[in-house]
DNA sequence: AACAAATTTCCTGGTT
DNA sequence: AAACCAGGAAATTTGT
């Protein structure tokens, strides 16, 4: 297995990778990463869906609300910017009950990761990279009516509408015409709730102002009024480095969209796609989370949550909605290149060809 | 600018 | 039954 390694060793041009820290990456590990506390139930299955998991988390929290007593909601009570995971998860459950989304609409075990001051700085974009366009802007929108239900203040220079932590500065203006929403495009939103699944009076958030949150949030001042906006609109993507009231992670020395130098002199490269899944394998604010080691010794990996992954690189490229299905394609053409294997017996099953076992040999002395 | 490689979308049929 | 997997075809995008 090793033997092929030095014949390909003049095919890759790995040479020292600038150490940039980017805010995809970022705010990528920041949800994703320390997923690890799931409990190891379903032993002896070898398979996780994203509904089992989100079943799991769901019944954990539930547990958990309870013990906490009748407060179902407790993140009502706390201000957005004091949320820790556990708030941000609540609050994204009760958006999905109050919209009669369905608890296996988002994953939920994602927000467990947040915090409040993290989400305060997401654009629109950013949630529906998180959790596709559609019920993304309904977070959003859902997030807006949230902050400004407490009363905060906080919210006001976070605008730029089209300012988004995913975007990197080289696809961030390209894409700025197709992330400009009007108010009719959220009002087009309205035909994905299921209004019939929600019922105001059995709900239990007795608190919650549903008129004022149904009213007309302040996007404006966010977004343009027209869909065309004008030409020359430009906005740097916000640093969440410096933030010292969140809890997540230190920020990022690698990147997992990171430019990869090629032999030619002064030309950079995007990863490929079995690049970016070995740069989430090396790196352990996403290994047990998002993607595992099914056995490191065979090389063989598992995505644990392929459609977080396939978003993800979606993302890359400015498709957010990009499916596991045609991320997996993909991977599957990499069969033929020596960077992948395939592990059909198990679903979501991978092995490392000879190229990628040299990229993580290489990221590994590198120095993650 | 042409050519090659990689990605994305869509699809049919099979497996778990 | 839902979710995956294998690949073919074809359109796009990206890289050389």
């Amino acid at each position: 297995m090793e033997s092929g390694f030095d014949s390909l060793e003049s095919s890759l041009s790995f040479e020292d990778s600038l150490l940039q820290s980017s805010n995809i990456d970022h705010l990528y590990h920041t949800y994703l990463g320390s997923m690890d506390t799931f409990p190891a139930a379903y032993g002896g299955n070898d398979t996780y869906s994203t509904e089992q998991l989100n079943l799991q988390c769901q019944s954990l929290h539930d547990r958990a609300a309870r013990q906490r007593g009748a407060q179902l909601e407790t993140f009502q009570n706390v201000s957005v910017s004091d949320w820790r995971g556990e708030e941000c998860a609540a609050w994204a459950s009760s958006v999905c009950r109050r919209r009669g989304l369905g608890q296996n609409a988002v994953d939920l075990c994602s927000f467990k990761t947040l915090s409040g001051s993290l989400i305060l700085q997401f654009s629109l974009q950013d949630f529906c990279t998180l959790v596709g366009d559609d019920i993304g802007r309904l977070f959003y929108k859902d997030f807006r009516a949230q902050v400004k239900r407490q009363g905060a203040d906080y919210l006001e220079d976070q605008g730029e509408g089209n300012s988004s932590i995913f975007s990197t500065d080289s696809n961030a203006a390209q894409d700025a015409d197709s992330w400009t929403y009007t108010k009719d495009d959220f009002q087009a939103l309205d035909k994905y709730i299921l209004e019939d699944t929600w019922d105001p009076q059995s709900d239990s958030l007795q608190d919650l102002d549903l008129q004022e949150q149904f009213m007309p949030i302040k996007y404006d001042e966010y977004q343009p009024q027209h869909p065309h906006m004008p030409e020359g609109h430009h906005h740097e993507p916000l640093t969440l480095q410096s933030d010292p009231t969140s809890s997540y992670p230190s920020p990022a020395d690698s990147d997992v969209f990171k430019k990869i130098p090629t032999n030619t002199r002064r030309r950079e490269r995007g990863p490929k796609s079995w690049e970016f899944l070995v740069r989430l394998l090396a790196d352990p604010r996403t290994n047990p989370s998002v993607i595992r080691w099914e056995d490191e010794g065979d090389a063989t990996f598992r995505l644990t949550q392929p459609d977080a992954i396939a978003r993800m690189w979606g993302a890359r490229s400015g498709k957010p909605s990009l499916s596991y299905v045609n991320f997996a394609r993909g991977l599957r053409y990499h069969y033929n290149t020596g960077a992948l294997e395939a592990v059909s017996e198990r679903q979501l099953v991978y092995r490392c060809g000879p190229k990628a076992l040299q990229y993580l040999k290489q990221l590994k002395q590198e120095g993650m």
